[in-house]
DNA sequence: GCTATCCTTGACATAAATGTCAACTTATTG
DNA sequence: CAATAAGTTGACATTTATGTCAAGGATAGC
């Protein structure tokens, strides 16, 4: 085998790092408009300018290049996300979290559709993170949000329910992104825009828990070209 | 050519009815799990108990049969959610919305799997429906949302965002089950789940958008095994 | 029970994808 | 400025997928 290791020793140059970056920006691409099966090797090794065999130099397989890339998706998510406690204000933690998932949805588009394709395809690579961390974690914000109802601070929703709500609202503005944008008359997204859903998904979450949103009228709006 | 037209003309016999039915749950089931590209009319067949060349007889290729499939989906979406106008009570029209919306994932998981793949991958399929129906749709709700914030019935919130907001929150339920059912400990979802989701998610937003939710307190919960 | 149509399927021809290798070139470093 | 390591790439072997066809079997309507 050429490639003495690709993933635990990566060497002194950086060529390595570069041309690394390149195909993971490829795969990226390309899994986000695929999936795993669909996307194909050939076509990583157009996006990034390289022959195909240069592609396997650095990760001998399709499999490997993509367990990689879900690796970075959950690091990504890991850290970009902060500890929210039972001692938080909701709102204040809520609100936080809901405008940290849109920016999310903003910045990580391709990241979140490589996540949903595995997910709606049935996880088959994911299925020992769903089955630790992801679980562990969702267990403990569900305590979370369950302290904050027997405190009557909200109301006594059922916490994975509203988590899912926040995710898959924010989600969506990544994931359908397409979709959005063909309303909105071929108009991509902007910052402003961003913005305003996280205003208006604040609002209706908040309030919809019996917690105080932070503007009580004068919502922004989508505008439509 | 072998077959004399497989779309418009549905000859006599049950045979081809039968079959084609066949073809089209398997290829729904292939489709939903790998998406366009990814999916191969090898495993179709398979999934179907039938040799290949058989499937080829009634769907000439994989983008005829896709096309198809999709047409359904539409079709389905289409006469499953009633005409809402902006003369309907606004918490019962939502509150039914949501309740079906969440009943449709409920029955038609793969279907929704599908659409949502389609979505992902940037909907090279469905570009003109999103252009045509799909906006004319949710532009014309948008305007009855819009009505009813103006009659003061409900909080000025954005009407994209809270349909997209009721769309991807009930979906999510078909697209992400995998990842629901792992935090509950891999008992899949039964009917009283469903109905809980329903509850839970109306509850949240239509007092978030500033109606009165039918129930107040008492929500039900899901139980983790 | 004959005949026209419909259905079935193994076999073929292409095309596309995957992963490996060996020969070669470029970098790095002592 | 060697000489060792790292990087490049065309070519190969294999596998998998696609779509077509022709020959034969089953069905239906008369």
């Amino acid at each position: 085998m050429n490639n003495p290791d690709s993933q635990t020793l990566p060497r002194t140059g950086r060529i390595r790092i570069d041309n690394q970056a390149r195909i993971i920006e490829a795969a990226e691409m390309e899994f986000a408009e695929a999936g795993y099966k669909g996307a194909s090797m050939v076509s990583i090794a157009k996006r990034a300018g390289l022959p195909r065999a240069n592609v396997h130099y650095y990760f001998n397989n399709k499999l490997e290049l993509y367990n990689r890339l879900l690796l970075d998706i959950l690091q990504l998510w890991n850290t970009a996300f902060s500890q929210i406690t039972a001692e938080d204000d909701p709102a204040e933690a809520i609100g936080a979290y809901i405008r940290a998932k849109v920016m999310y949805s903003k910045t990580n588009p391709r990241a979140s559709r490589i996540f949903a394709s595995e997910i709606i395809q049935g996880a088959p690579h994911l299925s020992e993170y769903l089955e630790t961390d992801f679980r562990d974690w969702l267990r403990g914000k569900s305590r979370v949000i369950d302290a904050w109802a027997a405190q009557g601070k909200i109301d006594p929703v059922d916490p994975l329910v509203l988590i899912f709500l926040i995710w898959s609202a924010t989600q969506h503005y990544a994931d359908f992104s397409v979709q959005v944008v063909s309303v909105l008359g071929d108009r991509s997204l902007d910052e402003v825009d961003f913005e305003m859903v996280a205003t208006n998904l604040t609002h209706i979450i908040l309030k919809g828990c019996g917690m105080k949103p932070p503007t009580d009228h004068s919502l922004p709006r989508l505008a439509m070209s």
